[in-house]
DNA sequence: AGACGTACCTGACCGC
DNA sequence: TGCGGTCAGGTACGTC
């Protein structure tokens, strides 16, 4: 699930548990995801407090009053469950403790997902996000600035928005969605799109994104239950996951496997 | 440099 | 019921 959307709906539930919280007990159920936890990880968050949560791109930032930012990344399968009534499972890696006895965990069966702590102050220069493009939902993703970023690119369109150091926070479903939106065959070649068809497709992912969020808040609800379990994300796709099935014009959707990744297109909607 | 394929890991699902 | 094959939101790295 963890696009965008998935993420910043994720920071939002964490924030009323945690935001100005202390930490009064943290436990790392093993000592890595995908890559190894810090090894100082839980030193560094017992007993600081908890002051601003926030995401960037598909990471999300847990900032203390120590200046240590603990930057999270659920990979493919990551999720945190709040106060979960059932024992902790063997894919429970990571858990947050609160004074108020509130607890954050952090469940990853897959384990493609990362833990770690930076400086809050460096951030910016931190390895992940030295490169990384532009928040897609910001005012600095334009057409003008794609425009740019893809000139003379000859890689598909669809590989180009996966880029995060074109545009950070996309993952494969709201690229399929919103090169739909936008009528844009995910082959065509990036560098040789147009910039009206350009204005289109940042209109059509600032809408997917911000339509996502809003319909993520809405089972975040649910998801934040005890109770666990998902719901999680409404399928209002338009045609991610749905081969087969007829398009709004009347075609049939499509899937195609590009290194292994699928794409759902209409190839009457998305002729280039 | 850029384009592309593969590896990482587990669980769900499908057909036999 | 059991078993093997396929597929899944992610990124990083190797190879041409």
């Amino acid at each position: 699930m963890p696009e965008l959307p998935e993420v910043e709906t994720t920071v939002q539930g964490l924030v009323p548990v945690l935001e100005g919280r202390r930490l009064t007990n943290v436990e790392a159920r093993r000592a890595d995801l995908r890559r190894a936890f810090p090894p100082d990880l839980r030193q560094r968050l017992t007993g600081a407090r908890v002051v601003g949560l926030h995401r960037r791109a598909k990471y999300g930032l847990i900032d203390t009053d120590r200046g240590d930012t603990l930057v999270f990344h659920l990979g493919m399968s990551g999720r945190w469950r709040i106060d979960p009534e059932e024992p902790l499972g063997p894919h429970d890696h990571f858990v947050l403790e609160t004074e108020e006895g509130r607890r954050a965990v952090l469940n990853d069966p897959r384990r493609f997902g990362s833990l770690d702590l930076v400086p809050t102050a460096a951030l910016g220069e931190w390895e992940a996000f030295a490169k990384m493009g532009p928040e897609p939902l910001g005012d600095g993703f334009t057409a003008d600035y794609l425009l740019a970023a893809l000139a003379g690119r000859s890689a598909p369109i669809k590989a180009m928005l996966l880029d995060q150091r074109i545009v950070a926070g996309l993952g494969n479903i709201y690229v399929c969605e919103a090169l739909h939106m936008a009528g844009i065959s995910p082959t065509r070649a990036a560098g040789r799109i147009s910039r009206p068809r350009l204005e289109r497709l940042v209109e059509a992912i600032k809408a997917v994104l911000a339509a996502a969020i809003e319909a993520g808040g809405s089972t975040l609800r649910d998801y934040a239950r005890p109770s666990g379990e998902l719901g999680y994300f409404a399928k209002q796709w338009r045609v991610y996951g749905r081969e087969g099935e007829s398009c709004g014009c009347g075609g049939p959707v499509r899937r195609r496997v590009d290194s292994g990744r699928s794409t759902f297109y209409c190839p009457r909607c998305q002729r280039v």
